[in-house]
DNA sequence: AACTTCATGTAACGAGTTACATGATTAT
DNA sequence: ATAATCATGTAACTCGTTACATGAAGTT
Protein backbone atom coordinates (compact mmCIF):
# COMPACT_ATOMS: atom_id res chain seq x y z
CA UNK A 1 0.00 0.00 0.00
CA UNK A 2 1.40 3.11 -1.52
CA UNK A 3 2.13 6.57 0.81
CA UNK A 4 -0.48 8.23 -0.73
CA UNK A 5 -3.47 5.63 -0.06
CA UNK A 6 -2.19 5.51 3.25
CA UNK A 7 -2.75 9.26 4.27
CA UNK A 8 -6.33 8.98 2.15
CA UNK A 9 -6.97 6.38 4.20
CA UNK A 10 -6.35 8.01 7.37
CA UNK A 11 -7.92 11.13 6.48
CA UNK A 12 -10.90 9.25 5.72
CA UNK A 13 -11.07 8.81 9.23
CA UNK A 14 -10.30 12.03 10.47
CA UNK A 15 -8.92 15.11 9.47
CA UNK A 16 -5.01 15.45 10.58
CA UNK A 17 -1.86 16.81 9.72
CA UNK A 18 0.74 15.34 8.73
CA UNK A 19 2.38 15.42 11.80
CA UNK A 20 -0.36 13.03 12.99
CA UNK A 21 -0.21 10.76 9.92
CA UNK A 22 3.17 9.79 10.92
CA UNK A 23 2.21 9.26 15.27
CA UNK A 24 -0.40 7.23 13.66
CA UNK A 25 2.17 4.95 11.79
CA UNK A 26 4.02 4.65 15.23
CA UNK A 27 1.55 4.06 18.01
CA UNK A 28 -2.04 3.98 16.44
CA UNK A 29 -4.05 1.06 15.27
CA UNK A 30 -2.11 0.27 12.58
CA UNK A 31 1.21 0.70 13.95
CA UNK A 32 1.45 -3.52 13.24
CA UNK A 33 1.42 -2.83 9.68
CA UNK A 34 2.07 0.15 8.55
CA UNK A 35 5.45 2.44 8.35
CA UNK A 36 5.69 5.75 6.55
CA UNK A 37 8.42 8.97 7.37
CA UNK A 38 7.56 12.64 7.19
CA UNK A 39 9.90 12.08 3.84
CA UNK A 40 7.57 10.55 2.50
CA UNK A 41 4.02 12.10 3.61
CA UNK A 42 4.73 15.88 3.53
CA UNK A 43 5.39 15.21 -0.04
CA UNK A 44 2.36 12.31 -0.67
CA UNK A 45 -0.09 15.38 1.13
CA UNK A 46 1.63 17.97 -0.97
CA UNK A 47 0.48 16.05 -4.49
CA UNK A 48 -2.59 14.93 -3.49
CA UNK A 49 -3.22 18.78 -2.69
CA UNK A 50 -2.10 19.91 -5.66
CA UNK A 51 -4.93 17.05 -7.72
CA UNK A 52 -7.29 18.48 -5.47
CA UNK A 53 -7.78 14.65 -3.46
CA UNK A 54 -7.44 16.63 -0.45
CA UNK A 55 -7.88 20.17 1.28
CA UNK A 56 -5.68 21.74 3.30
CA UNK A 57 -6.62 24.77 5.62
CA UNK A 58 -3.35 26.57 7.44
CA UNK A 59 -4.00 26.93 11.29
CA UNK A 60 -1.51 29.15 13.08
CA UNK A 61 -0.85 28.56 16.60
CA UNK A 62 0.88 31.17 18.92
CA UNK A 63 4.30 29.39 19.88
CA UNK A 64 3.98 26.82 17.21
CA UNK A 65 4.85 26.53 13.41
CA UNK A 66 1.68 26.44 11.32
CA UNK A 67 -0.44 23.54 11.42
CA UNK A 68 -1.88 22.20 7.86
CA UNK A 69 -4.91 20.24 8.36
CA UNK A 70 -5.61 18.12 5.60
CA UNK A 71 -9.16 16.66 5.09
CA UNK A 72 -9.93 14.63 2.32
CA UNK A 73 -12.65 16.05 -0.60
CA UNK A 74 -14.87 14.38 -2.50
CA UNK A 75 -12.47 13.57 -4.99
CA UNK A 76 -10.40 11.67 -2.64
CA UNK A 77 -12.83 9.88 -1.47
CA UNK A 78 -13.85 8.60 -4.22
CA UNK A 79 -10.36 7.40 -5.89
CA UNK A 80 -9.85 5.86 -1.93
CA UNK A 81 -12.81 4.23 -2.43
CA UNK A 82 -11.70 2.47 -6.16
CA UNK A 83 -8.11 1.61 -4.94
CA UNK A 84 -9.70 -0.03 -1.76
CA UNK A 85 -11.68 -2.54 -4.57
CA UNK A 86 -8.23 -3.07 -6.72
CA UNK A 87 -6.70 -6.47 -6.70
CA UNK A 88 -4.24 -6.88 -3.69
CA UNK A 89 -1.12 -7.36 -3.74
CA UNK A 90 0.23 -10.61 -1.66
CA UNK A 91 0.57 -10.07 1.79
CA UNK A 92 4.01 -10.77 3.39
CA UNK A 93 5.14 -11.19 7.04
CA UNK A 94 8.69 -10.00 7.15
CA UNK A 95 10.32 -10.93 9.71
CA UNK A 96 14.38 -10.16 10.66
CA UNK A 97 13.39 -12.74 13.62
CA UNK A 98 12.24 -15.10 11.62
CA UNK A 99 15.18 -15.03 9.27
CA UNK A 100 17.41 -15.11 12.05
CA UNK A 101 15.56 -18.36 13.81
CA UNK A 102 16.01 -20.26 10.50
CA UNK A 103 19.94 -20.21 11.07
CA UNK A 104 19.19 -20.78 15.19
CA UNK A 105 21.54 -23.57 14.76
CA UNK A 106 24.73 -20.65 13.61
CA UNK A 107 23.72 -18.74 16.55
CA UNK A 108 26.41 -18.31 20.00
CA UNK A 109 24.25 -20.35 22.93
CA UNK A 110 21.66 -18.92 24.52
CA UNK A 111 20.96 -16.43 21.74
CA UNK A 112 18.02 -17.78 20.50
CA UNK A 113 16.20 -18.07 23.56
CA UNK A 114 17.75 -14.52 24.61
CA UNK A 115 15.97 -13.24 20.70
CA UNK A 116 12.73 -15.62 21.68
CA UNK A 117 12.03 -13.41 25.03
CA UNK A 118 12.54 -10.25 23.24
CA UNK A 119 10.18 -11.28 20.73
CA UNK A 120 7.59 -11.91 23.55
CA UNK A 121 8.06 -8.78 25.38
CA UNK A 122 8.17 -6.79 21.99
CA UNK A 123 4.43 -8.68 20.89
CA UNK A 124 3.16 -8.31 23.99
CA UNK A 125 3.80 -4.76 23.81
CA UNK A 126 2.38 -4.61 20.20
CA UNK A 127 -0.98 -6.03 21.38
CA UNK A 128 -1.06 -4.04 23.76
CA UNK A 129 -1.27 -0.74 21.71
CA UNK A 130 -3.39 -1.98 19.19
CA UNK A 131 -5.85 -2.33 21.72
CA UNK A 132 -5.56 1.14 23.34
CA UNK A 133 -5.37 2.34 19.55
CA UNK A 134 -8.15 0.82 18.94
CA UNK A 135 -10.03 2.09 22.38
CA UNK A 136 -9.24 5.95 22.05
CA UNK A 137 -7.77 7.59 18.82
CA UNK A 138 -9.52 5.48 15.86
CA UNK A 139 -12.86 4.72 15.12
CA UNK A 140 -14.44 1.83 16.36
CA UNK A 141 -15.99 0.92 12.96
CA UNK A 142 -16.70 -2.60 12.00
CA UNK A 143 -13.15 -2.58 10.00
CA UNK A 144 -11.61 -1.21 12.88
CA UNK A 145 -12.91 -4.16 15.47
CA UNK A 146 -12.00 -6.58 12.95
CA UNK A 147 -8.45 -5.26 12.28
CA UNK A 148 -8.00 -5.54 16.13
CA UNK A 149 -9.48 -9.12 16.19
CA UNK A 150 -7.00 -10.07 13.92
CA UNK A 151 -3.85 -8.41 15.42
CA UNK A 152 -5.57 -9.97 18.50
CA UNK A 153 -5.59 -13.94 17.29
CA UNK A 154 -2.34 -13.75 15.74
CA UNK A 155 -0.26 -12.36 18.22
CA UNK A 156 -1.74 -14.59 20.62
CA UNK A 157 -1.30 -17.63 18.56
CA UNK A 158 2.26 -16.51 18.31
CA UNK A 159 3.05 -16.01 21.55
CA UNK A 160 1.99 -18.94 22.76
CA UNK A 161 3.74 -20.71 19.84
CA UNK A 162 7.02 -18.73 21.08
CA UNK A 163 6.84 -19.65 24.82
CA UNK A 164 6.00 -23.33 23.94
CA UNK A 165 9.19 -23.06 22.25
CA UNK A 166 11.17 -20.98 25.30
CA UNK A 167 10.17 -23.73 27.95
CA UNK A 168 11.56 -26.70 25.09
CA UNK A 169 14.73 -24.50 24.76
CA UNK A 170 15.53 -24.50 28.51
CA UNK A 171 14.97 -28.35 29.16
CA UNK A 172 17.14 -28.88 26.64
CA UNK A 173 19.76 -26.22 27.75
CA UNK A 174 19.48 -28.13 31.56
CA UNK A 175 19.47 -31.86 30.47
CA UNK A 176 22.57 -31.64 27.83
CA UNK A 177 24.60 -29.32 29.44
CA UNK A 178 24.34 -28.39 33.33
CA UNK A 179 27.38 -26.58 32.91
CA UNK A 180 26.36 -23.06 31.96
CA UNK A 181 24.64 -20.63 34.66
CA UNK A 182 21.16 -22.62 35.40
CA UNK A 183 18.37 -20.22 34.40
CA UNK A 184 16.24 -19.60 37.07
CA UNK A 185 15.48 -15.62 37.42
CA UNK A 186 11.75 -14.70 36.82
CA UNK A 187 11.82 -11.37 36.12
CA UNK B 1 16.97 -8.30 5.85
CA UNK B 2 18.84 -6.80 2.67
CA UNK B 3 19.71 -9.60 -0.43
CA UNK B 4 23.39 -9.95 0.50
CA UNK B 5 22.53 -11.44 3.32
CA UNK B 6 19.73 -13.02 2.08
CA UNK B 7 22.32 -14.49 -0.83
CA UNK B 8 24.36 -15.52 2.11
CA UNK B 9 22.34 -17.55 4.44
CA UNK B 10 20.72 -19.21 1.31
CA UNK B 11 24.55 -20.51 0.91
CA UNK B 12 24.79 -21.30 4.17
CA UNK B 13 22.35 -24.03 3.55
CA UNK B 14 23.67 -24.84 -0.12
CA UNK B 15 25.74 -23.99 -2.70
CA UNK B 16 23.08 -22.52 -5.06
CA UNK B 17 23.18 -20.29 -8.63
CA UNK B 18 20.99 -17.07 -8.47
CA UNK B 19 18.11 -18.59 -10.23
CA UNK B 20 17.79 -21.22 -7.47
CA UNK B 21 17.82 -18.34 -4.80
CA UNK B 22 15.01 -16.29 -6.86
CA UNK B 23 13.00 -19.96 -6.54
CA UNK B 24 13.32 -20.32 -3.26
CA UNK B 25 11.82 -17.29 -2.40
CA UNK B 26 9.16 -17.56 -4.75
CA UNK B 27 8.46 -21.59 -3.55
CA UNK B 28 11.22 -22.59 -0.79
CA UNK B 29 10.09 -22.96 2.40
CA UNK B 30 11.05 -18.90 2.68
CA UNK B 31 8.06 -17.72 0.51
CA UNK B 32 5.79 -16.24 3.11
CA UNK B 33 8.46 -14.43 4.65
CA UNK B 34 11.15 -13.02 1.77
CA UNK B 35 11.23 -11.77 -1.66
CA UNK B 36 13.62 -10.98 -4.25
CA UNK B 37 13.90 -10.33 -8.20
CA UNK B 38 16.55 -11.12 -10.59
CA UNK B 39 17.93 -7.41 -10.61
CA UNK B 40 18.70 -7.38 -6.96
CA UNK B 41 20.12 -10.84 -6.48
CA UNK B 42 22.38 -11.33 -10.08
CA UNK B 43 24.15 -7.80 -8.58
CA UNK B 44 24.28 -8.74 -5.27
CA UNK B 45 26.28 -12.05 -6.06
CA UNK B 46 28.68 -10.44 -8.02
CA UNK B 47 29.33 -8.04 -5.68
CA UNK B 48 29.48 -10.71 -3.17
CA UNK B 49 32.08 -12.58 -5.24
CA UNK B 50 34.30 -9.19 -5.62
CA UNK B 51 34.48 -9.25 -1.77
CA UNK B 52 35.39 -12.33 -1.40
CA UNK B 53 32.54 -13.61 0.44
CA UNK B 54 31.26 -16.11 -1.67
CA UNK B 55 33.22 -17.88 -4.51
CA UNK B 56 31.82 -18.82 -8.37
CA UNK B 57 32.55 -21.88 -10.40
CA UNK B 58 31.11 -22.03 -13.67
CA UNK B 59 29.62 -24.91 -14.79
CA UNK B 60 29.37 -25.37 -18.46
CA UNK B 61 25.84 -27.48 -19.65
CA UNK B 62 25.39 -28.85 -22.95
CA UNK B 63 22.27 -27.31 -24.41
CA UNK B 64 22.04 -24.31 -21.67
CA UNK B 65 23.39 -20.67 -20.50
CA UNK B 66 26.51 -21.23 -18.36
CA UNK B 67 25.04 -21.90 -14.72
CA UNK B 68 27.72 -19.81 -12.36
CA UNK B 69 27.45 -21.66 -8.93
CA UNK B 70 27.83 -19.92 -5.67
CA UNK B 71 29.55 -20.89 -2.22
CA UNK B 72 29.86 -19.34 0.36
CA UNK B 73 33.55 -18.96 1.85
CA UNK B 74 34.97 -18.57 5.19
CA UNK B 75 34.88 -15.02 5.07
CA UNK B 76 31.69 -15.22 4.03
CA UNK B 77 30.58 -17.40 6.73
CA UNK B 78 32.32 -15.17 9.23
CA UNK B 79 30.11 -12.06 8.06
CA UNK B 80 27.08 -13.99 7.99
CA UNK B 81 27.22 -15.27 11.38
CA UNK B 82 28.13 -11.59 12.85
CA UNK B 83 25.26 -10.06 10.76
CA UNK B 84 22.97 -12.55 12.94
CA UNK B 85 23.76 -11.51 15.91
CA UNK B 86 22.90 -7.90 15.29
CA UNK B 87 20.29 -5.84 16.32
CA UNK B 88 17.36 -6.94 14.53
CA UNK B 89 14.84 -4.92 12.99
CA UNK B 90 11.49 -4.57 14.10
CA UNK B 91 8.66 -6.92 12.49
CA UNK B 92 5.75 -5.82 10.80
CA UNK B 93 3.08 -7.35 9.08
CA UNK B 94 2.65 -5.59 5.82
CA UNK B 95 -0.52 -6.87 4.77
CA UNK B 96 -3.16 -5.03 1.63
CA UNK B 97 -5.49 -7.25 2.75
CA UNK B 98 -5.55 -6.13 6.36
CA UNK B 99 -5.52 -2.17 5.31
CA UNK B 100 -8.40 -2.89 3.23
CA UNK B 101 -10.48 -4.34 5.87
CA UNK B 102 -9.70 -1.36 8.17
CA UNK B 103 -12.16 0.29 5.86
CA UNK B 104 -14.95 -2.63 5.19
CA UNK B 105 -17.46 -0.04 5.35
CA UNK B 106 -16.80 1.79 2.48
CA UNK B 107 -16.46 -1.19 0.41
CA UNK B 108 -19.58 -2.80 -1.60
CA UNK B 109 -21.74 -4.88 -0.09
CA UNK B 110 -20.55 -8.49 -0.51
CA UNK B 111 -16.74 -7.15 -0.91
CA UNK B 112 -15.47 -7.78 2.35
CA UNK B 113 -17.11 -11.59 1.86
CA UNK B 114 -15.14 -12.60 -0.98
CA UNK B 115 -11.89 -10.74 0.51
CA UNK B 116 -11.82 -12.90 3.38
CA UNK B 117 -12.77 -16.04 1.56
CA UNK B 118 -9.70 -14.97 -1.10
CA UNK B 119 -7.54 -14.82 1.94
CA UNK B 120 -8.45 -18.11 3.37
CA UNK B 121 -7.54 -19.58 0.35
CA UNK B 122 -4.67 -18.10 -0.31
CA UNK B 123 -3.15 -18.68 3.70
CA UNK B 124 -4.05 -22.27 3.09
CA UNK B 125 -1.98 -22.51 0.11
CA UNK B 126 0.95 -20.85 2.05
CA UNK B 127 0.45 -23.47 4.43
CA UNK B 128 1.07 -26.39 2.32
CA UNK B 129 3.93 -24.49 0.37
CA UNK B 130 5.85 -24.12 3.70
CA UNK B 131 4.94 -27.84 4.57
CA UNK B 132 6.32 -28.71 1.06
CA UNK B 133 9.19 -26.81 1.42
CA UNK B 134 10.65 -27.81 4.95
CA UNK B 135 9.79 -31.61 3.51
CA UNK B 136 12.19 -31.57 0.30
CA UNK B 137 14.48 -28.97 -0.43
CA UNK B 138 15.44 -27.30 2.99
CA UNK B 139 17.34 -28.52 5.27
CA UNK B 140 15.65 -29.91 8.85
CA UNK B 141 17.48 -28.17 10.92
CA UNK B 142 16.21 -26.94 14.56
CA UNK B 143 15.73 -23.08 12.55
CA UNK B 144 13.95 -24.54 10.09
CA UNK B 145 11.74 -26.60 12.16
CA UNK B 146 10.58 -23.21 14.64
CA UNK B 147 9.99 -21.32 11.34
CA UNK B 148 8.05 -24.04 10.15
CA UNK B 149 6.06 -24.68 13.14
CA UNK B 150 5.67 -21.16 13.51
CA UNK B 151 4.20 -20.72 10.07
CA UNK B 152 1.90 -23.40 10.57
CA UNK B 153 1.11 -22.03 13.99
CA UNK B 154 0.54 -18.41 13.18
CA UNK B 155 -1.54 -19.53 9.91
CA UNK B 156 -3.72 -21.52 11.32
CA UNK B 157 -4.98 -19.10 14.15
CA UNK B 158 -5.32 -16.23 11.35
CA UNK B 159 -7.56 -18.80 9.05
CA UNK B 160 -9.65 -19.93 12.48
CA UNK B 161 -10.38 -15.85 13.11
CA UNK B 162 -11.50 -15.57 8.96
CA UNK B 163 -13.49 -18.63 9.36
CA UNK B 164 -15.31 -16.98 12.38
CA UNK B 165 -15.92 -13.47 10.74
CA UNK B 166 -16.75 -15.32 7.20
CA UNK B 167 -19.81 -16.90 9.04
CA UNK B 168 -20.86 -13.87 11.19
CA UNK B 169 -20.86 -11.66 8.09
CA UNK B 170 -23.25 -14.69 6.44
CA UNK B 171 -25.27 -14.80 9.16
CA UNK B 172 -25.54 -10.55 9.16
CA UNK B 173 -26.23 -10.70 5.60
CA UNK B 174 -29.29 -13.15 6.30
CA UNK B 175 -30.32 -11.50 8.86
CA UNK B 176 -30.91 -7.60 8.12
CA UNK B 177 -31.55 -7.90 4.13
CA UNK B 178 -33.05 -11.49 2.66
CA UNK B 179 -33.02 -9.09 -0.47
CA UNK B 180 -29.83 -10.63 -2.27
CA UNK B 181 -28.90 -13.89 -3.74
CA UNK B 182 -28.92 -16.36 -0.49
CA UNK B 183 -25.92 -17.63 -0.41
CA UNK B 184 -25.95 -21.07 -0.33
CA UNK B 185 -23.14 -22.03 -2.47
CA UNK B 186 -20.41 -24.38 -0.62
CA UNK B 187 -17.87 -24.45 -3.25
C1' DA C 1 2.80 -20.92 -33.28
C1' DA C 2 3.08 -19.58 -28.61
C1' DC C 3 4.29 -20.12 -24.11
C1' DT C 4 7.01 -21.78 -20.16
C1' DT C 5 11.39 -23.15 -18.02
C1' DC C 6 16.14 -22.53 -17.58
C1' DA C 7 19.83 -19.00 -17.13
C1' DT C 8 22.22 -14.53 -16.81
C1' DG C 9 22.57 -9.82 -16.85
C1' DT C 10 21.84 -4.42 -17.21
C1' DA C 11 19.66 0.16 -17.29
C1' DA C 12 16.01 3.02 -16.06
C1' DC C 13 13.02 4.05 -12.82
C1' DG C 14 10.50 4.53 -8.43
C1' DA C 15 9.21 4.72 -3.82
C1' DG C 16 10.70 5.55 0.28
C1' DT C 17 14.39 6.49 4.00
C1' DT C 18 17.94 9.28 6.14
C1' DA C 19 19.81 13.23 7.18
C1' DC C 20 19.62 17.87 7.23
C1' DA C 21 17.58 22.68 8.00
C1' DT C 22 14.62 25.55 11.07
C1' DG C 23 12.80 26.96 15.50
C1' DA C 24 10.04 27.62 19.71
C1' DT C 25 8.49 25.12 24.08
C1' DT C 26 8.61 22.19 27.75
C1' DA C 27 10.39 18.62 30.55
C1' DT C 28 14.60 16.33 32.80
C1' DA D 1 22.32 22.15 29.85
C1' DT D 2 20.13 18.62 27.26
C1' DA D 3 16.74 16.30 25.32
C1' DA D 4 12.15 15.55 23.75
C1' DT D 5 7.74 17.21 21.58
C1' DC D 6 5.59 19.86 18.17
C1' DA D 7 5.72 21.07 13.23
C1' DT D 8 7.13 21.39 8.34
C1' DG D 9 9.90 20.63 4.57
C1' DT D 10 13.83 19.31 1.02
C1' DA D 11 17.86 16.98 -1.11
C1' DA D 12 20.63 13.13 -1.43
C1' DC D 13 20.73 8.63 -1.40
C1' DT D 14 19.70 3.60 -1.23
C1' DC D 15 17.60 -0.32 -2.17
C1' DG D 16 15.06 -2.76 -4.91
C1' DT D 17 11.66 -3.48 -8.88
C1' DT D 18 10.41 -3.51 -13.75
C1' DA D 19 11.41 -3.99 -18.10
C1' DC D 20 14.41 -5.14 -21.42
C1' DA D 21 18.04 -8.05 -23.98
C1' DT D 22 19.63 -12.77 -25.19
C1' DG D 23 18.90 -17.57 -26.37
C1' DA D 24 17.93 -22.50 -26.59
C1' DA D 25 14.83 -26.46 -25.20
C1' DG D 26 10.75 -28.32 -24.22
C1' DT D 27 5.74 -28.18 -23.74
C1' DT D 28 0.83 -27.13 -25.18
Amino acid sequence: MDIRTLCLGVLTLKDSTGYEIKKMCEEGALCHFLDASFGSIYPALSRLTEEGLVSCREESQPKRPDKKIYSITDKGRREFRQSLTRPLLEDKYRSDFLFVSLFADLLPPGHMHELIDNQIVWLKQQAEHMSEGIRDCDSSSAGAQFVSGFGQASTKAIIEYLEKHRRSLETAATQTENVKTPVKEDA
